[in-house]
DNA sequence: TCTGGGACTGATAACGATTCTCACCCTCGG
DNA sequence: CCGAGGGTGAGAATCGTTATCAGTCCCAGA
């Protein structure tokens, strides 16, 4: 368990929870201890989790309702979806519940973990993408960063 | 983008077709008539097509040997698998076949086009990723940026 | 508190993109 | 011209993901 800045002792972190909760209220969903025990299994990582590394931090989960929730969680907006070059897909919590950021991911093993850029060079990144997107009559929504190679314990 | 120069008879592009051919070489492997059809038929779209765009495109190519191809293809290093975010697949020549590029990801229509960015800030992007990944032990082969919203179509 | 209905769950079946299998073809060296 | 691999194509098999469905739980109203 790895919760990334703040040590706190309750399972998904009030703040994070209560915006989860909203969210779900607004459409007209319910937060359930099984949608409860997603997400916290979702926070224990320091990146995207699989299903089954969800499954395997959590084992009181059963797989059908992980795939299930992880997708109303994903309408709601509270969880995103991520692929990466291998079969599994990943989620994790979305960016308004956390940080921005990007991923490191390792062509070895597989695994995702997150970085950040300083708010300088995101900020002109942001612009650039921009500008190149507009001549091309496309509407920005977010970006997606992703850097290939391999991690420190394959390297 | 397509064959930028001579409009020549050879279905890939002298150029491209010599460098796919090299690479094949180098692992033992031909460049038969099916693979040269599958690089010309991803040299026809202006971004990364699916399999069965790519089967469209030229319906002379069988299913099964398209997805073997494009992962000899890719072995080899002259095409790149990219997985969005919906279902499909999608493949394109790699770059040092064209040039480095970035996606604009329609979530629309599951569209997905080229664009670069301009080479300053590409190369100071490329520096303050690197800088990251280091301080993580992490070695960056490539770099990945996609950009999700709403093509000119479907806006 | 009781009750009805709708949301949620979990086991299982169905789905579908991708991969594997295998008999046949084609190409290249001798 | 022949033989040995690599390539091909049609279909079967794989496996992550989705859909189904009966049973359970929770909330609102009586």
């Amino acid at each position: 368990m790895t919760a990334p800045t703040h040590a706190d002792e309750t399972p998904a972190g009030p703040d994070i929870d209560d915006e989860v909760l909203l969210l779900l209220r607004r459409a007209d969903q319910r937060y359930t201890t099984g949608r409860r025990r997603l997400v916290a299994a979702l926070q224990s990582g320091d990146g995207p989790l699989t299903i089954n590394q969800i499954l395997d931090v959590d084992r009181s989960l059963a797989q059908s309702s992980v795939y299930r929730n992880l997708m109303v969680l994903e309408q709601v907006g509270a969880v995103v979806r991520i692929v990466t070059r291998d079969e599994f897909a990943r989620y994790e919590l979305a960016e308004h519940l956390t940080e921005h950021h990007h991923h490191l991911i390792c062509t070895s093993c597989g695994d995702v973990a997150d970085f950040a850029l300083d708010d300088s060079m995101e900020s002109s990144l942001d612009e650039a993408l921009h500008k190149a997107a507009d001549t091309r009559g496309f509407a920005v929504d977010a970006h997606r960063l992703d850097l290939l190679g391999t991690c420190g314990d394959c390297g």
